[in-house]
DNA sequence: AGAATAAGATACTTATACGCATCATTGAAC
DNA sequence: GTTCAATGATGCGTATAAGTATCTTATTCT
């Protein structure tokens, strides 16, 4: 399992697809999210892990919302929103049993 | 509008409760998310921002996930989980508008 | 009253997110 | 082959997340 590393390539994908389907250039995102553009790329090429508060930031930036779902939720959140990525935006879920530790 | 500070604040509620309702201790769940108690109580009290991969590890140890939602399906996760939420977790959303910039 | 546990709070240090400036590479337009 | 736009990538300085240690307070149990 990957933890982090890959956790925040994950991220980093689903912000991608979300600018990309927006049409907006990296240089735009950094902006609206109130962040520098070297920075963001870091973000989204998942070479970095941003503060929570940057990523709500960035997510709403790109019309997205930051959620805490409950695990026995996520696939009935993801049920609804499956039959409706058509072209608009891929909400991802980090689906990481990652060995937290418990 | 509060664009973080509140955030916070939210984020650190739904943690709280979540916490509660799990029958964890603080340290439990520091130690679980892989962070100190300190850290983890000023995440839960909202006085300082975790970074997302932390946010993501103490959410799974609370049994939640971490996901991004399209703004337009946010109403209908929402109601996909308040007839949920007796005694389990309260997933929450930062409705902040927050004027970030744009 | 005293002991144990959970939580609030502080100080010091280290790791890193972030801003800013800069340069290289790619791809499209000329 | 030159110019412009977008992205990838560094280095330096600052802000802050996070670790560790310590102390206090509230609660519970004896």
């Amino acid at each position: 399992m990957q933890s982090q590393p890959d956790a925040l390539q994950d991220i980093g994908r689903v912000l991608k697809q979300a600018r990309l389907a927006s049409a907006l250039t990296q240089e735009q995102v950094a902006d609206l999210a109130g962040i520098s553009r070297p920075r963001y790329r870091d973000i989204e090429t998942g070479s970095a892990a941003a503060r929570a508060s940057t990523l709500m930031n960035i997510a709403r930036a790109l019309g997205m919302e930051m959620m805490l779902i409950p695990q026995a939720m996520v696939p009935a959140v993801e049920a609804l929103l499956r039959p409706h990525d058509d072209d608009d935006l891929p909400a991802f879920v980090s689906h990481a049993e990652d060995g937290d530790d418990g």
